[in-house]
DNA sequence: TGGGTGACCATAG
DNA sequence: ACTATGGCCACCC
């Protein structure tokens, strides 16, 4: 049974960032028709770790391509390491050329 | 049922 | 330019 909960369509997205892209919380959000409610993002990512298959959030940041859910993995540096693996340059928590890695959903997916 | 929460974003001073 | 505050809306108890 599928759950028709906001969550269910975040993480469906977040699921879709291609490797070696990232995306922001307000994108997601404002994809999904939320508005500004870029919370609900982050918050549906605090739970992501106990749905199913795994979401890589390590893939989602704040508009300032900085690691601010960096926190609340397993452990500080996951998030960055995680990133650092797909080919990504973090500096000072932050993604480096965020903007060329930067995935939107409302024109890759052509909403 | 209602209130509080949250890994944000935008605007105003 | 930086700092501070409000708004936002789904989920949990």
């Amino acid at each position: 049974m599928e759950k028709h909960s906001f969550f269910n369509n975040v993480y469906d997205v977040v699921r879709l960032i291609p490797k070696g892209k990232v995306t922001s919380y307000g994108a997601i959000a404002h994809y999904l028709g939320s508005g500004r409610s870029a919370r609900l993002v982050g918050w549906a990512m605090n739970a992501s770790f106990n749905i199913l298959p795994l979401v890589p959030a390590h893939r989602v940041v704040n508009r300032n391509g900085m690691l601010s859910g960096k926190n609340h993995f397993e452990s500080p540096t996951e998030m960055q390491e995680l990133l650092e693996a797909e080919g990504h340059k973090i500096e000072d928590d932050t993604i480096v050329n965020f903007k060329k890695v930067y995935w939107d959903p409302r024109v890759e997916l052509e909403m």
